[in-house]
RNA sequence: GGGCGGUUAGCUCAGUGGAAGAGCGUCGGCCUUACAAGCCGAGGGCCAUCCGUUCAAACCGGAUACCGCCCACCA
């Protein structure tokens, strides 16, 4: 006995059965075969800081819609899942748990521990992030999920450092970083937020030693960031500062010439403003360029040191008083005029790790940063140093992970060399892809434009294209060097062990190296009077003689990278013995998600790749490739815009670095979902919605319908958020509800209390956040839960027999010629990446076509034995190509009602029985049969549909009941009465006729209403109210008036009629006969009312 | 400072040169034996503004206004 389909459609049940029969039969595990159609697509892997929101939820589905669509069309598809460590944004998060519950720091609990505590936060959320994604049906091959710091990931990560070391394309230098005083780490300029404050300029005075007669006895400077004077080592002016003035003059004029209405007054200003500094002060400046040529010397106020006065072009004429101090241990210019000057002036670093000042600082030793600002301006202040201090409105840099203020910091960073490099960068060493790039960054460039094909004939594109390419471009064409390492406990340490040594120790150690230099798994460098070469066995000898010969006491550091498995045995600890130290500091979190798409799948070697307990090996299987061969490279990439550059570029340089091909072809950039009020949705700002709180209300079907349906080429998404109060259990629109005590807490309209949409408050009930948006996506799910249920209540014996398509009724020819139609058009719009026209177009052939038309128009037949059979094959057909096309977009109910279907209608088909495997998941894509499509027989029922809702207008016009039958004239010659007599039956049912005649010379009776479809014309009789019917003849009228003025102007015009494509007249000419012959109707029966 | 989007019905958005579209919401009528989470109808827009190109502009070009994004810089 079949199940039945029951009369109310229940997601949470059903989608429960299903993912259950998915768990149990793993239709979506993919394993490397003969296919060689294949399709993969590298999860962007979710941080395991937290829950995923609707941002996640729209990727996921992307993704999940997509692969769905290439499993359907016979592809081995894989869609590999994970979840990433995400360094610094994990630790801050259990960093702060640990310091709000226990009042620790990290470095109370040493690293071991502190490590230990975040791995059991990594399983707790990623458990959850995993249970959020089979919420949300993701097809992700779970047999083969992976943790960025899991050991197969883990040894990719030490092979590609160790390979890009030994290539020197990684090196150690000292930068100026953002320092992240709170974390105490660097920070990526990508991980900088900058704020709007109300700051101060500090306007100090500097005295100058000794001037000559006729000299400026001081120098005006001005700062934002009064405490940094204290690691001041210079003041510079400009070499020309009358010439700097006036080109500067002369450009801001030239922006004037062609500056829009609004900025022209500010140009003016500014102009003015420019041109009185030539005389309150140029002469000031130029007599200090000559100072400071004669070499005078200024004194650092405060700490009492003489700095140099110095000539820079850095120093800017028309701004402040123009002369700058120069910082250069704490500002990236003054660092940059640091390296010009070199030899004149020195660089202070006045802060320790912590952000107080150090020893450099002298009396203001110990101090905070910001504490040492108050003192510094106050003692300034004392000594008549401070000039002035003004308001001024300040961009500040913010650590996105701690929230806190970096500072410029000078110290050793990790490095990978992005520029070209001289010879070029090998790609792909070792494989069969090897070529030479001309540097990483230029690499990922080539990738995406130009005529660059990777060996295998790859290369990069961008949907939507222009706008997200560039952005790609532009990042890397900086080619700026990255900055790797990160002062962190919770990551992958840095495989290199270092140690400084001098002269004979120097000498031993060197020695003590030879047999380990011959190691595939060691590379060392040898660091030595500011030059860098890596080690050689047999340049040994070379080093230690020379060090012999220049000094006894040379000194030199020495750099060894260990490769995977020397890091776990013993190579490490007798190098530890030795006296070398292993780098602290840990990889950006981004040097192992950019392996993602090649780590996952073994590389460098599948067949020795650690897989956990349960997990689908990566190597070599019944003599099948192995999964890095078979799945590498990969096709698509599915994204948000805001890691483009992060990750997306990156993927696409260590792709080509360690295998000599691209990672993917394909890059899909979705919309970004804001809010209601158009902000980017976070679960911080406490707009974020978790899916599963969709999925509860509304079921994950009307989840991703939605989201699809949101999904068109538009740049971002905004969707309206409510509330559930928890006090009525009704939603409440955010953008329009009352704040409560925080931005966070807002008031139920209903009970006035109070509730919090962070969930973080104590004493304040939390309320889930949800939009309404979503229900029509449950609307949707419904009616095809019921369109169904409808054709298996009337399907009980429906069997399979071979049906030419001519031979059916035309209703039935004319479905499927529809459905051949919206077949080609979803396939199209999917192969354009636009999930939003493809679904709308699914949606309309179902809901418009085959429900409200089709559906109506077979149930008598289904009802008279002779005819239901094939009414019945073409239903369960249709109903089954519907599923097929929904699948991707909806893969619970679809499979749910598949397997319901196949129970009443095991064989399916009109021509040729279908295949119907068990799941629908593993079902084959609908194929478009070119030879179903009729454009006249679709015209025809066009015209049916007319005359049937002209009916029905008046029949709702005139309020008559449905149950009320009436009696219609059509007056009418040529070819359509016989197409109304074919559609005569349908006409009757579906608009409720009693009877039709059909005459060219009907006539209307006084008491019938009329209307006109093309030229025929429609009486209903019996139905009239003589006043009602002639405001809707002039409604009518009117309406048509208008586009007929129109069309006659277009006629007129000689210009029309020869410029225009000859069809384009023709169209015009017939649209006019006919509203003509419409208008001159409808007046004949405004006429005949009286 | 440089670059890039957007502005269409009350709301959320489609629409790449030939009579303005969808869903939701609104209004009217229907519990018509699949579906009231539904059915049948209706109303609603100088397509932000201005100027061009064109026989013809929501669509192409230029300018303006207002939203927004990215990059760089900010003693």
């Amino acid at each position: 006995m079949p199940n039945e389909v029951a009369a109310h459609y229940d997601p949470a049940g059903l989608e429960k059965t299903i993912a259950q029969q998915w768990a149990e039969t793993k239709p979506f595990a993919a394993t490397p075969d003969e296919n060689d159609r294949r399709y993969v697509i590298m999860m962007p892997l979710p941080n395991v800081t937290g829950a995923l929101h609707m941002g996640h939820a729209m990727d996921n589905v992307m993704q999940d819609m997509l692969t769905r669509w290439h499993r359907m069309l016979g592809d081995n598809a894989l869609w590999m899942a994970g979840t990433d460590h995400a360094g610094i944004a994990t630790q801050a998060v259990v960093e702060k748990r640990l310091f709000e519950l226990e009042g620790k720091t990290r470095r109370d609990i040493g690293r071991e521990a502190l490590v230990g505590r975040i791995w059991d936060w990594k399983e707790q959320y990623q458990t959850r992030i995993v249970s959020q994604q089979q919420a949300m049906g993701c097809s992700c091959d779970w047999d083969r999920q992976r943790f960025t710091m899991d050991k197969v990931c883990e040894r990719a990560v030490y092979w590609t450092f160790f390979h890009l070391f030994r290539d020197s394309l990684i090196f150690r230098g000292t930068r100026m970083v953002n320092w992240d005083c709170h974390l105490q780490t660097a920070v990526a300029d990508d991980e900088i937020i900058y704020e709007s404050v109300q700051g101060h300029f500090w306007h100090l005075r500097y005295p100058v030693i000794d001037p000559q007669p006729g000299e400026l006895e001081s120098v005006a400077v001005a700062t934002t960031r009064p405490e940094t004077m204290l690691g001041d080592t210079a003041v510079a002016c400009h070499p020309d500062p009358r010439g700097a003035l006036e080109e500067l003059i002369v450009k801001t004029k030239e922006r004037l010439s062609r500056a829009s209405q609004k900025d022209t007054a500010e140009l003016e200003a500014e102009i003015e403003r420019l041109e009185k500094r030539r005389v309150t002060h140029l002469p000031q400046l130029e007599q200090l360029t000559a100072m400071a040529e004669a070499g005078r010397m200024v004194r650092l106020p405060l700490l009492d040191r003489p700095i140099p006065l110095i000539c820079d072009q850095w120093a800017k004429p028309g701004l402040g008083s123009g002369c700058v101090k120069i910082t250069p241990g704490h500002d990236p210019n003054d660092y940059e005029v640091w390296g010009r000057h070199q030899e004149q002036i020195g660089i202070i670093n006045i802060l320790n790790i912590d952000g107080t000042l150090n020893d450099n600082a002298g009396p203001y030793q110990g101090l905070d940063r910001f504490d040492a600002r108050e003192k510094v301006v106050a003692d300034l202040k004392s000594q008549g140093l401070l000039e002035a201090i003004e308001d001024r409105e300040i961009e500040i840099g913010h650590s996105d992970r701690s929230k806190t203020r970096v500072e410029p910091y000078l110290s050793e960073q990790w490095f990978v060399r992005m520029g070209d490099v001289d010879g070029g960068v090998m790609c792909g060493r070792g494989t069969q892809n090897e070529f030479v790039a001309p540097g990483l960054a230029q690499a990922a460039i080539d990738a995406a434009q130009g005529e660059w094909r990777s060996p295998s004939g790859r290369n990069v594109s961008f949907h939507p294209d222009i706008r997200y390419r560039n952005t790609y471009i532009s990042w890397l064409a900086e080619k700026r060097d990255w900055c790797i390492s990160r002062q962190l406990w919770w990551g992958h340490r840095i495989p290199i062990w270092s140690g400084k040594f001098q002269g004979r120790v120097l000498q031993e150690k060197l020695a003590w190296l030879a047999p380990y230099l011959s190691r595939a798994d060691v590379v060392a460098q040898l660091q030595m009077d500011e030059t860098t070469e890596v080690l050689q066995p047999d340049s040994l000898e070379r080093h230690i003689a020379h060090i012999a010969q220049i000094d006894e006491n040379a000194g030199a550091q020495i750099l060894v990278c260990l490769r995977e498995p020397a890091i776990q045995t013993d190579t490490a600890g007798e190098f530890e013995i030795a006296g070398f130290v292993r780098d602290p500091d840990v990889l950006d979190t981004w040097f192992s998600s950019g392996l993602w798409p090649h780590s996952t799948l073994g590389w460098p070697d599948p067949d020795t790749a650690a897989i956990d307990p349960g997990q689908s090996p990566l190597g070599k299987q019944n003599g099948a490739d192995d999964c890095l061969s078979y799945y590498y490279p990969g096709s698509c990439l599915v994204t948000g815009r805001d890691i483009i550059t992060l990750w997306v570029a990156r993927m696409v340089l260590m792709g080509l670095y360690n295998l000599g091909d691209l990672p993917f072809t394909d890059v899909f950039i979705h919309a970004t979902i804001m809010d209601g009020k158009g902000e980017r949705m976070s679960k911080s700002k406490g707009n974020g919605i978790d899916p599963v709180d969709i999925i509860e209300r509304y079921g994950c079907d009307a989840m991703r319908y939605v989201l699809c349906e949101m999904q068109t080429g538009s740049q971002d998404i905004r969707l309206p958020i409510q509330a559930i109060s928890p006090f009525t259990n009704k939603p409440v629109d955010l953008a329009k509800a009352e704040h409560g005590s925080t931005i966070f807490t807002y008031l139920c309209p209903e009970s006035g209390k109070e509730f919090d949409v962070l969930g973080t408050m104590p004493d304040v009930p939390a309320a889930k956040l949800i939009s309404e948006r979503f229900e029509v996506g449950r609307h949707f799910c419904n009616k095809l839960w019921n369109a169904v249920r409808f054709a298996l209540l009337n399907l009980e014996q429906t069997s399979f027999v071979p049906r030419a398509p001519t031979e059916l009724p035309f209703e039935d020819r004319w479905i499927l010629s529809r459905l051949t139609r919206a077949i080609a058009e979803v396939q199209h719009q999917l192969e354009v990446y636009n999930p939003s026209a493809a679904i709308s177009t699914a949606r309309d052939f179902f809901w418009s076509e085959l429900c409200d038309w089709y559906l109506e128009m077979i149930k008598p037949r289904l009802r008279e034995a002779g005819e239901a059979d094939s009414a019945r094959q073409v239903l369960a057909f249709s109903l089954d190509q519907v599923l097929r096309l929904f699948q991707p977009f909806i893969p619970f109910i679809t499979d749910f009602l598949w397997q319901r279907l196949s129970e009443h209608a095991a064989q399916r088909g009109i021509d040729r029985q279908l295949h119907t495997p068990e799941s629908i998941a593993r079902a084959q894509w609908p194929q478009a049969n070119p030879g179903w499509q009729d454009d006249a027989l679709e015209q025809r029922v066009g015209f049916l549909q007319e005359v049937i809702r002209a009916i029905r207008d008046i029949r709702s016009q005139y309020t008559v009941p449905p149950k009320q039958r009436v009696q219609v004239r059509i007056k009418t010659s040529g070819a359509t009465p016989e197409i109304l007599n074919e559609g005569m039956s349908h006409i009757c049912s579906l608009a409720s006729v009693e009877s039709v005649e059909i005459a060219p010379d009907a006539k209307r009776t006084h008491d019938s209403a009329t209307a006109v479809v093309g030229e025929v014309e429609i009486y209903v009789l019996g139905v009239i109210d003589v006043d009602k019917e002639r405001v809707r003849l002039n409604g009518q009228i009117k309406k048509l008036t208008g586009p007929l003025e129109g069309v006659r102007k277009k006629l007129g015009n000689q210009k029309f009629l020869s410029r225009a494509k000859p069809e384009v007249v023709e169209r015009e000419r017939a649209k006019l006969v006919d509203m003509e012959s419409q208008l001159s109707t409808l007046n004949e029966h405004l006429q005949e009312l009286g």
